[in-house]
DNA sequence: AACCCGGGGTA
DNA sequence: TACCCAGGGTT
């Protein structure tokens, strides 16, 4: 295509699209006011989520944080509390450091630079450009994959869009076409286009404010596009999860743990649970044990902590991006923990562990208090361990597979 | 550049 | 079932 008519279609483009978006805008939440603190907020809500999934998640968090600074003064546990559900957890601690940061460095005040704005944490390229085009109406592109598709369309791009490279090209393509004085509309314009009209799978080319003029829609490919390589599937994988039953004082109460500082899911609340063992290799080895052994054994050695698996309860299945999880939950009797955690928790379990547990669940070990394998043990949770009944399932941040367990169990008990 | 990091809606 | 996301951080 000739240059000309290249920029004749991107005149075309932006005047149509603002057009039409002036009369056809969604009312929501974040559209109220031009406020930089929730138009932040609700970017990064809206990363890799539904505005229909956002809306009440946004609601909730603006009443509870409903500025920078109360964000910034609040509890980490709160905020991932709020966040509970909405997946992508790193957002929300992203989110509440870089508020950190605002007030720390700017007194409050969200930054309208490039840089600045670019230095906080968790706002990457389209973050920086939505909240400096939407709250101070900068002239900076923001793409999304409903910018990248919108565009690959309609300029017939066969940039691969997974490729970094091709955002960075149709970032300079925007950047080129957006209308003075109009930023913040323009860039909304181009994504509510990518959610109600120009879909992924079957765009509504009839409804559509640019046809006229939309290069994939003129070569009948726009099906086709945008090109984008195909991601590996997530891999398998089989949890062993245990639901340890509290008794005496902790009775009704199940047993939870804390996620560690860093990696999947971070510190968030969990059952205990491990990867299944490859049973083949086991038994190759000689070694082979069933499920139950496999349980008791692989909580003592990387938890420091003796139960004895009771009866399988139930089974969930939890997909993240790179991950497939298998979770069977398996009832199980409380036997103690090993004090000094997972080192001497391997150096206790030995071949018998299994006895060892059964003997534990069955009080032996917390009504003597006598040591296990030369090592003292107890019924007090360490660190990053609670004992937990209904009430408490308010106040800790569970990912979803275990909120769902969890109030299937306290539902079913009482 | 490749990988890590959730969850839900849609066809 | 498979695909799609209103991305950013880390290595």
């Amino acid at each position: 295509m000739s240059r000309e008519k290249t920029e004749a279609a991107a005149a075309f483009f932006a005047a149509e699209l603002l057009n039409w978006y002036d009369a056809n805008k969604r009312d929501l939440p974040w559209r109220r006011d031009r406020d930089p603190y929730r138009i932040w907020v609700s970017e990064v809500m809206l990363q890799q989520t539904r505005v229909d999934t956002v809306i009440p998640y946004y609601e909730r968090f603006m009443e509870r944080f409903p500025t920078v600074r109360h964000l910034a003064e609040a509890p980490e546990e709160e905020v991932l509390k709020c966040w509970e559900g909405l997946g992508y957890y790193s957002r929300a601690r992203n989110l509440q450091a870089g508020a950190r940061q605002v007030v720390e460095l700017y007194g409050g005040v969200v930054p309208d630079d490039k840089a600045a704005i670019s230095s906080l944490k968790g706002i990457g390229p389209y973050t920086a450009g939505a909240i400096l085009s939407i709250a101070y109406n900068k002239p900076e592109p923001a793409v999304d994959g409903n910018v990248m598709r919108v565009m690959s369309r309609y300029f017939l791009l066969e940039d691969d869009i997974a490729k970094p490279s091709a955002r960075t090209k149709i970032e300079r393509l925007a950047a080129s076409i957006i209308p003075e004085g109009r930023a913040g509309d323009f860039n909304q314009a181009v994504m509510e286009l990518g959610a109600l009209v120009c879909t992924p799978k079957s765009p509504g080319c009839l409804l559509c404010p640019v046809l006229a003029q939309c290069a994939g829609r003129a070569a009948g490919r726009e099906r086709e596009l945008p090109v984008k390589s195909k991601a590996k599937p997530p891999r398998p994988e089989l949890r062993l999860a245990a639901l340890v039953e509290g008794r005496g004082e902790h009775a009704g109460k199940v047993l939870v743990r804390r996620r560690p500082d860093s990696g999947l899911l971070a510190r968030m609340w969990e059952l205990p649970h491990m990867l299944a063992p490859d049973e083949a290799a086991a038994v190759e080895a000689g070694a082979g044990h069933g499920r139950f052994d496999a349980l008791s054994r692989g909580l003592a050695e990387e938890a420091g902590l003796l139960v004895r698996p009771e009866r399988l309860w139930t089974e969930e299945e939890h997909v993240f991006s790179h991950i497939r999880w298998k979770v069977d939950v398996y009832l199980a009797e409380f036997g103690f923990f090993l004090e000094g955690g997972r080192e001497a928790a391997a150096g206790a379990v030995s071949e018998t562990v299994s006895e060892a547990a059964s003997e534990a669940a069955s009080g032996v070990a917390a009504e003597t208090g006598a040591p296990y394998g030369g090592r003292s043990c107890g019924e007090e949770p360490p660190d990053g361990w609670l004992w937990i009944g209904p009430g408490d399932m308010a106040s800790l941040a569970f990912p979803n597979v275990f909120l769902r367990i969890l109030n299937d169990y306290f539902a079913r008990r009482t």
